[in-house]
DNA sequence: TTAAACCCTACTAGTTTTATAGAATTAATT
DNA sequence: AATTAATTCTATAAAACTAGTAGGGTTTAA
């Protein structure tokens, strides 16, 4: 299941993906339409941005807009920068690799290879889902 | 990600998967071999017994069985037991679907439709390994 | 009757999640 | 230069969840 800190993430995103280009949004703005939090949206906006996914204008008349591109920004990259892992065991994840502790070895682990074959099927899936696929339907 | 009880109960069905017909496995001996901590594992199996995936009998030299058949239980039905939805977010999911407190209007919620999408994959895909299935690599 | 197993409930320590608070920094306007 | 309005940063706190422990109670075979 994705934390509220990635549903609110992704609901930002949505937010910023229907602007008119060049507007800039305040995050104020953004916490009203989305129902966030705003001293919550604050950090996830920061976390956007140290993730590149969004940048920012300081000062007055500052505010948040999308630095990739819709097409660009897939579920599996907010989940990862929020909720870690896709796969369902570290020994089976690409990007949050960690050996279990108990296992003695982990060629021969049955679960393992299921696993790893699970991480393939939904990361495929969560990669076909971008911002701009969301917007659009 | 997997809980520790999911990824224990697993383990422990694989474990009775790969006994001989009509073997009895005591807790203590499932523990041992998959590196489970006996009492923790004793809820496990007792959960496992409350979903009919497993069947136990009482008493010395009593112990714990698989009641399905190895085809029959998937890794979506022991995710669905110990870690609930398969879902990413409780409004996409079947099972164990609750409403968005912070939605107006559901059916015209973006971020709902791709998460059914990645849910029908996912649930597929996790109904698509099962005991045996794991077992036999 | 005893031993060996499952069954059941409660508890606890630690971690993670979901925020909130408040001050520092930056930039445009007056 | 002062003011205002915004982002940035760090610390804290309450609630929920996780992983495991403890200690019995119940059942069955010998």
């Amino acid at each position: 299941m994705l934390s509220q800190k990635t549903k609110y993430a992704l609901k930002a995103l949505l937010y910023l993906a229907e602007q008119d280009v060049n507007h800039i949004s305040k995050t104020v703005e953004i916490a009203e339409a989305a129902s966030i939090p705003k001293k919550f949206l604050e950090q996830i906006l920061l976390d956007l941005k140290r993730g590149h996914f969004v940048g920012s204008k300081q000062g007055k008349f500052g505010g948040y807009y999308l630095l990739k591109s819709k097409n660009d920004i897939t579920l599996a990259d907010i989940h990862r920068l929020f909720d870690g892992a896709i796969a369902l065991l570290p020994c089976a994840s690409l990007n949050f690799y960690e050996r279990c502790s108990d296992c003695v070895d982990e060629s021969e682990c049955l679960l393992r290879h299921g696993l790893i074959t699970i991480r393939e099927e939904t990361l495929k899936a969560m990669q076909g889902i971008t911002i701009a696929s969301l917007v659009k339907k």
